[in-house]
DNA sequence: CCAATCCAATCAATCGATTGATTAATTTTG
DNA sequence: CAAAATTAATCAATCGATTGATTGGATTGG
């Protein structure tokens, strides 16, 4: 019976995040998600406090799994390069399979106002952005990436050029001629693609000839 | 008198802008507009039928100072590298002089509904896109961009990148150690620094040493 | 005077949240 | 073990607040 009530809350869970996803926090009402999970509306204050908790419950359960993926890197003991490759590939893994959430996370993000929440947001975001930031201080102090690098905006670059595609996928479709929706090219195609490109254009601007490196 | 409509109906819709940014169409109220812009909420829809039409007319306003940004430039009679330079000069300008309304385009056009608008949207964004692919596809052509460049995906790091900035201010302003809305720092520190590093990233990307230049 | 402009008052609908009652499961107790 | 007591889970009903929208009358200017 234990069983049962994860079950429950996950389900819950499941749903609520589609919903999320797709309307938005404010666009997503919580009979909506309670009716389509197939509970009572109240079994949502119950189970989360409130519309609020539920949406931190559906984040918190996403984010955890990557947070603790990106610290493993970070201390394994291979060069920063080789951590930053493997940050990448996992990443890149990881953003096509949820795309459907991180449309949801960016698109909350940019809400100013809700400072209770986004606050809370921005504090689960910001594990993973400091992981990237130290494999870069780190190679940077190693003397293995240049020196005068901008680890701050190479980040925006980071998470930027993922969110792009993701978020805007009218455009990105028009831009590389496939529907980004259809899963076969996004596994067989982007997935590999963004990968290499990721790892070219970092290298690029970490270990090009100015003063280290070939 | 003409004259009066005409800057109470701008001026509405320049408080609609602002609210629609901070907090998304869901989250803004038409209570919240007409008060904060000083009329009567009943005006609202007597001048714009909806809230939905004064989303629309928030959009359609801004939309024409956005076309022809970038066009000029690609016909000029200078180098792919220089084109793209004064691109970047261009767009790093305007980005952070219409940050809010960026923001509200970025957040509107990952909503899968309100299909009508998000394709105006798409039209509008592409050709900026476009003007940038067309020269590095020009400069790859010319030789001077390294010849398996991946320009779509370059594109996407080239607006992505902004967007992040603009869109995450947060995270943005904790990863930079300063308020994103400052306007002092964004003008001052901000965009110089961005439109270098930039330039940077690119540089690196497209002219590095496995087959041309230096 | 009349059409355009404006506004206070109000509409039905929906929002998130809470209540008290009821049932199911678990623990305690004799 | 079984009856009693306690806790957990679920429900229908409803709360006050707020939403977008509308009305009918006041005000204004030409």
């Amino acid at each position: 019976m234990e069983k049962e009530k994860t079950d429950k809350k996950d389900h819950i869970l499941d749903v609520a995040e589609k919903v999320f996803s797709d309307l938005g926090f404010d666009g997503a009402s919580t009979r909506m998600i309670s009716g389509e999970a197939g509970v009572n509306m109240a079994m949502l204050n119950y189970y989360f406090g409130s519309k609020e908790g539920l949406f931190l419950a559906v984040f918190e359960r996403k984010i955890s799994s990557f947070q603790t993926l990106l610290q493993n890197i970070g201390n394994e003991g291979i060069s920063s390069w080789e951590k930053l490759e493997k940050c990448i590939d996992k990443y890149v893994d990881r953003i096509i399979v949820n795309n459907c959430f991180q449309k949801l996370i960016n698109r909350e993000i940019s809400i100013s106002k809700r400072t209770d929440l986004s606050d809370k947001i921005t504090e689960i975001l910001m594990t993973n952005v400091l992981e990237f930031k130290k494999i870069f201080d780190e190679g940077i102090k190693s003397g293995s990436f240049h020196k005068d690098t901008d680890t701050q905006l190479l980040i925006a670059t980071v998470f930027g050029t993922k969110n792009y595609i993701i978020n805007a996928p009218q455009i990105a479709s028009l831009l590389l001629g496939h529907d980004i929706r259809d899963e076969k090219f996004l596994e067989e195609k982007l997935k590999p693609r963004m990968k290499k490109y990721m790892k070219r254009l970092l290298k690029a601007y970490l270990m090009n000839d100015d003063d280290n490196e070939k």
